[in-house]
DNA sequence: ATTTGTTTACGAAGATATTCGTATATTCAT
DNA sequence: ATGAATATACGAATATCTTCGTAAACAAAT
């Protein structure tokens, strides 16, 4: 099975470790834990516990090559983020996607150029409906 | 603090339920269970304890003047999907709503009429930007 | 009134998630 | 080589969620 087709399902902590992989690219516990401190107090410890489990689980991979091991994610953020939302219009918006990106553009600023990107994606999809 | 305010984290069981309760309005246990069962397996006063617990955390209110007693949400359906949709906005799409928007657009097949509430929407967002 | 069925209350077991102390191993500087 | 710093490994405590068995309260039927 490939990584598009795994379902995933992190838990906060480690959700919070998946964010900053994503963004620094495979690194350390240590790196993790830096960035890690700054929005949560934790011991260090404390996520290099939840980094090992994740690599258990198969979230993370490691290269332990050198003493100090590089752990990087194994699900991608776009495939994490999909499968996400796709529960989260099951069950908390009755299967209703539109209904969902309604609430979403009622609560959330968008500036004009991501509405403007918005309706090009909507044009988009209504000329493969036809 | 009025109920838009509150921040509740309702459980996956928890919100089970909570579905329940907003479809079917105030009813009893073996009203929910008798739903919850045909989408899950569980035991009676498994429904029930879940349901005691929820009106602890102040989630459930219940009528207790009869004997059986009677659970209604005191959480709007809405104000949680916008909670939940908020947080989900935050952690797993970096705050940027229409990135959520649009995956949720890709992902989902929406109907024509869906799309063009969606676009009537937006125009209507873009005109009192101005 | 006794039995039968339904409901709530209580408590505890099992599962998972989170946290961290401590031990062990490794590296590096001296 | 010895000591200090840093890393991993391990195990356990705590918390939360989920599940359900059992008991007690109550209601309805016979």
């Amino acid at each position: 099975m490939s990584t598009a087709g795994k379902h995933i399902k992190p838990t906060e902590s480690e959700l919070e470790i998946l964010r900053i992989l994503w963004e620094r690219g495979p690194s350390t516990v240590r790196e993790v834990h830096e960035v890690l401190e700054k929005i949560k107090d934790a011991g260090y410890t404390t996520t290099l516990k939840i980094m090992q489990i994740m690599h258990e689980k198969g979230l993370l991979q490691r290269d332990t090559s050198s003493k100090t091991h590089i752990y990087a994610a194994v699900v991608s953020q776009e495939n994490t983020q999909r499968q996400l939302l796709d529960k989260m219009i099951d069950t908390v918006f009755n299967g209703s996607a539109s209904q969902l990106v309604l609430q979403a553009l009622g609560n959330h600023k968008s500036s004009p150029e991501e509405l403007e990107k918005i309706k090009a994606y909507l044009d988009e999809i209504e000329k493969q409906q036809k």
